[in-house]
DNA sequence: CACCATTCAGAGGAAACTCTGAGCAAGTTC
DNA sequence: GAACTTGCTCAGAGTTTCCTCTGAATGGTG
């Protein structure tokens, strides 16, 4: 993988994007922590609000992904005294599904953002790279947008083109499709798009990648040279065909 | 999202528009200067009178977001010492909604300008726009006027047009559109334009944007090509339709 | 006071989406 | 070429999400 080559999760100084990961599930932050790593950023975890609080004073994360039900603290709270150290940072936010009305109102207001749970790695990457986007944080070379030959995504509008023309996509239509261009002539295995595109719990087979590929396929490659290819007993790969 | 980008938000010279918030609630004055920062704002908050008076000669605004009823001291008063320190600055005034509107008209006779409470976040950013606009703070490269495809709005008139056809908004459908227009070919979800469009002290459900947005598509998109489309899962997005 | 516009909650129905299962096609091994 | 593995696609059930109709509460206006 190494996104860390295609520059993306990076400071305007080159360093390394440093990103605190609090939830009381350690699984949960085993998970984001390696991802985040392979993203090229710097992880901190947290287990509990306290935890957090300390960890934004000496390990000064430009970003904050934040369990909104911690064990000792408000999600709310947390937030506050991050703010009063370091008042740029960003914070995403996780939460349960039915939590999300409740008190969430606000948070988006400050340009901060969410997710519910339970999410896939790839949508809280996503969000992540749009935060810090968005707070200069992230030297933005193309700026949102994907490109593979005359396939276009555009991540901000939640577009696709293909030659020009508008293509329609579900929500995990687009999920893969943007893990698949963000890494383009690296072969995927359904394992690993499985682990990246569906949430976590999801206890399925690889055979819905293979039905989602087959969609893709149809709104994306028919009629044009196809871009998404199947490398037999490995997975799949998106590039331009051969020369 | 990233209204800095669009440079709107800025001073002739390019750096950041300076904001001085003053309220007694600390929520509020949270939550404001969060959006300020985010429209490439740089903040500052004070609780009461003395600390906006202390704050107005240290920290040099260009704007004050300024409560009429403070703990200490008079709206009046304050803005008097402002002006007495600093005779060009902005004041964009927060009133409750019984409060005296008579006193008030005094004020806007001198350019500035107020906002009820409860308010939305659109309501006191485009106020705040609209000031630093006339006090030539602020280069508005259309002037006042928010254009998609052959729909028109123009703030100062409060004015809707598609295809040089009047459209007659209620208040809350022209500060939905607003915020759509001004963020177009973007997708903005439910809870993003609840935090921007509804009041700070709403504590409804998403599902009223979803009514508003029928009734703007019923005014706005009926006969045209349509203009606000749904991103199923995700919210809703501003653009005029691919051919 | 009556009238009208506006705002918002609730519920029913429509539409889109996700995923399972099964059959078929293509490739691989012997 | 037969047997097996792997991948592709169709059809349909179940769920989620969205749209819109109703009606109540509010506020402004003649």
């Amino acid at each position: 993988m190494n996104q860390a080559i295609t520059g993306q999760m990076r400071r305007p100084d080159g360093t390394a994007v440093r990103v605190l990961v609090v939830d009381d599930e350690p699984d949960l932050t085993e998970v984001l922590a390696a991802a985040l790593t392979q993203e090229g950023c710097a992880v901190r975890c947290a287990a509990d609000g306290a935890a957090a609080v300390a960890a934004g004073g000496e390990f000064a994360p430009d970003a904050v992904v934040l369990d909104w039900m911690l064990p000792d603290m408000d999600g709310l709270d947390v937030l506050r005294e991050l703010r009063s150290a370091q008042p740029e940072v960003c914070v995403l936010f996780l939460t349960a599904r039915d939590a999300v009305e409740d008190r969430i109102a606000g948070i988006t207001a400050g340009g901060d953002d969410y997710v519910t749970k339970p999410f896939s790695l790839e949508e809280v990457l996503a969000r992540l790279r749009g935060l810090l986007r968005r707070a200069g944080m992230n030297r933005a070379p193309s700026g949102n947008r994907l490109q593979v030959a005359d396939l276009v995504l555009d991540e901000d509008a939640r577009e696709v083109t293909r030659a020009g023309e508008a293509i329609e996509l579900s929500r995990t239509e687009f999920e893969l499709l943007r893990y698949l261009m963000r890494n383009p002539r690296r072969v995927l295995s359904k394992a690993m798009i499985l682990d990246r595109v569906w949430s976590y719990d999801f206890g399925g087979q690889a055979h819905i990648v293979e039905l989602y590929v087959s969609y893709l396929r149809k709104k994306i490659d028919a009629g044009h040279q196809p871009l998404i290819h199947t490398v037999r007993g490995m997975g799949y790969v998106m590039k331009a065909a051969k020369p």
